[in-house]
DNA sequence: CAGCATCCGAAACGATACTG
DNA sequence: CAGTATCGTTTCGGATGCTG
């Protein structure tokens, strides 16, 4: 399967957040940075409460934007190893940037008895 | 209103990306980081395509996150202006470093030859 | 073990009409 | 000017069952 939409036509941004938005795509980078390589079973015991289906569009969507590896091994029982590609890997210390600040924000969000703002 | 979830359960990757997240919410953050302040009809006529209903949806969840500040001059006509607060332009900064990774990653999802944009 | 096919409900998005 | 109310559509996430 290809992109349903051309690239060349879509704004960084639209993409960029594409990549890491859904429910599902960021906790998934978030394990697979944790591990060289993973395998699809374990990947989903770590992500508590994702369906099969879930977790295989989602890695079929980050594998088509570059983002993740897949590599599959013939061997019976079959097994497959996941991991991130370089682009992936240079996108996490930007994510964890951000949720950095998701942090610090739900603080003065949540007690906003000094107006430090 | 208030949130709609408890954000002392909330985890901060799931809390940032719900805040950037959506379809509008980006590019509103990115017009009021070019201005100072902005009025909601200057700002619906720059955000080509959004209704009404959409633009004051997301504008409040942005300012119950703390993101966005709403002044409201009790004229004839009404005038309400936006900004950004400071944990807002805080953000911007971040966003804009996720933007550049996503064009990098475009190009070199479309091919590996040069191009200029 | 590592998936795919199908169906379904909830949430996000949007069009239209109307108001202080 | 700056919104609200109502309703339809579209997309996303999930449950279940089946397969090489």
């Amino acid at each position: 399967m290809k992109y349903d939409f051309d690239l060349k036509k879509m704004c960084p941004a639209t993409y960029a957040f594409h990549v890491i938005g859904g429910k599902w795509n960021l906790p998934i980078l978030a394990i697979l940075s944790e591990n060289e390589t993973i395998r699809y079973n374990e990947l989903k015991r770590r992500l508590h409460g994702i369906t099969s289906t879930m977790l295989t569009n989602c890695l079929k969507e980050l594998i088509d934007y570059g983002i993740v590896h897949r590599e599959q091994f013939n061997e019976v029982p079959p097994r497959v190893e996941y991991s991130l590609t370089p682009s992936g890997m240079k996108l996490v210390p930007l994510i964890e940037s951000i949720v950095g600040w998701g942090q610090d924000n739900m603080m003065s969000s949540l007690n906003n008895t000094s107006s430090t703002y």
